[in-house]
DNA sequence: CTGAAAGCGCTTACAG
DNA sequence: CTGAAAGCGCTTACAG
């Protein structure tokens, strides 16, 4: 049978009350001989407090809820990039004392039944679209603090954190501009869906517009984030841009496929066409050339959605502007001057 | 403020009992008109039940924990190969009306804390030494059933889904010494620690046997599991083995980073090197020489590790032999007949 | 510094 | 087919 509360008091010949507040560190409230027998007790019997009986009658979990879409037959839309967080927000949360749900959601309702059924004191949205978090309305969460990770909704019933996508996408453009290039592929998914695009969009066009240049004649692509989709746009990229000599893709798992689709095409990388990612997940320094791209805070963005939410959950003023982290390029194989248009 | 039974109860005009019957699908204790009503209400008030109240009265969380190995100062160990599993496991629970507690754990004794605390009905342990899974006793679990994947821990306290380690290792072996192979290195973590690998070095040895070939002259070299560690191995492999003409990584990530070291090294994949890996993994289509891998049946290694999991948690048999997953070999581009050598 | 009482929201026998 | 009672293991005021 479970150890209870009230074992450890019959035990140490104190109400339970006692016990729980030495467990819950109040030892203000009990005397430091009381508070020495009990934990000893605590610890020869191996007892372990019921989360689900403090939740009740407490009315807070220290659970927060890692929420990704599902696809109703598919398994969690894991990109390498958000897999790399998973893990950073379980370790942040562990350290102060917090438990992690991991929930596949194919249906925004399905949010507010994981939030309640487990009186989740909290939760991180993770990859959901931005109309998706702007649609989320007060009868979703209740009282429950949201936290999205590189969203661009303005709802202001969550608190967001994520990259400086502009600033990204800008210093990749730079970066291209710089080394000569003139017409620049921006391949990428559509705008409408994800905010996430349409700021690196913005700072694409921006580094145009820093060197007194139009992007007009840089040719966006619209194609989905997946390795398989950047092999096919590889492939066609020149018969379709015979002008191209570069491309930026929003994301490192795309702009390896493109630089597999490339090859295929016999294309060289970056002799005839440069290529730059963003992200720098790990594969990117794997494949071949390396891959120039922007380099994102994981760690710290996990760490900072973590502090942020359990701030509010705490009690703590829900803030109005998302965090922002900082960016920076990584220069490696993919990138070059233009040479081969001839 | 929280919709209870009682709220449903009081508005439908019956007891909470029948509210709750209503609810856990127990229809036959209740009439149709009254299930009818009750889930009108249920749905019109968006009535969510309370996981921890239930959980507490009725001795079942409907909570599988997901164990996964952390040091201290580390996120997760997440493998790209662990990675994959993540998600499937999410979604098989999810189908079965179950939720997933992640959790990171550094000492062995943490096991019994998230067990114990939020009453999960079962753990799956994903990433353990089979030393680790040896030790551990009867305490520490109790009564909750325990599954581990790819361990080789012959604990009855817990039961095992893995791949055939063994045949797998046997068929990469068998490829590259039907290609003409004859010097292989075998690269991958000390066996001691991984039974995983033991066992796939009996398989290669059985290989040789297999070609009425003795092993002996094929070295073994001990490095973790990490692209940094190919990387090293690669560079020096041929200084240190002069006459080898292919390796066999115990694992992709492994593979793929010795690829990296050999080209450092000026030394042609597969040309003079073949390599051969192990997990096809993403990534190991997307480098270049493409990997030839063993592949393992990922999706059914966790659905299998949830059904059986769950089998035992709803009462069944606890299973004495572990499950096996057939693996198959995935021939790509980083194998070749030996010609470099001279 | 310590404790008795009420209650968190459910389910489990049990009785009708 | 339906319900009153007890209890799961805690915490929260409150009183001393």
């Amino acid at each position: 049978m479970r150890v209870t509360l009230k074992d450890i008091a019959e035990e140490a010949g104190v109400s339970i009350m006692t016990v729980s507040n030495v467990i819950n560190g109040r030892h203000a409230r009990v005397s430091a001989d009381t508070v020495e027998r009990v934990r000893r007790i605590v610890t020869e019997r191996g007892y372990v407090p019921s989360a689900s009986a403090r939740s009740l009658a407490a009315r807070t979990s220290r659970l927060i809820g890692l929420l990704v879409p599902a696809a109703d037959e598919d398994s969690l839309a894991i990109s390498p990039h958000n897999t790399a967080i998973f893990g950073q927000i379980e370790r942040r949360l562990r350290r102060r004392g917090y438990h992690l749900l991991l929930r596949g959601i194919s249906d925004t309702a399905e949010i507010t039944e994981a939030l309640r059924s487990w009186s989740l004191d909290g939760a991180v949205l993770l990859g959901f679209l931005d109309e998706e978090v702007d649609r989320l309305g007060p009868a979703v969460a209740g009282p429950i603090p949201l936290l999205t990770i590189d969203s661009y909704s303005t709802n202001p019933l969550t608190t967001g954190v994520r990259s400086d996508d502009f600033t990204g996408a800008r210093l990749a453009a730079a970066h291209l501009l710089g080394l000569g290039h003139r017409r620049i592929v921006f391949a990428g998914p559509r705008f409408t869906d994800v905010g996430v695009v349409h700021e690196r969009f913005l700072g694409f066009r921006r580094a145009f517009e820093d060197f007194d240049l139009s992007a007009e004649d840089s040719p966006v692509e619209t194609v989905n984030t997946t390795h398989e989709e950047g092999v096919a746009l590889g492939r066609r990229l020149l018969a379709d841009h015979p002008t191209a000599t570069a491309v930026f893709a929003t994301a490192d798992i795309l702009a390896i496929g493109l630089i597999e689709g490339l090859a295929d095409a016999g294309v060289p990388v970056p002799a005839r066409v440069s290529v730059v990612g963003f992200d720098d997940i790990d594969i990117s320094a794997y494949v071949t050339p390396k891959l120039t791209t922007v380099a994102q805070d994981l760690v710290g963005k996990a760490t900072s959605a973590v502090d942020r939410l359990l701030d509010v959950a705490g009690g703590g003023q829900r803030p109005t502007a998302p965090l922002v982290l900082d960016v920076h390029l990584v220069e490696r194989g993919s990138t070059a001057p233009p040479g081969g248009v001839g």
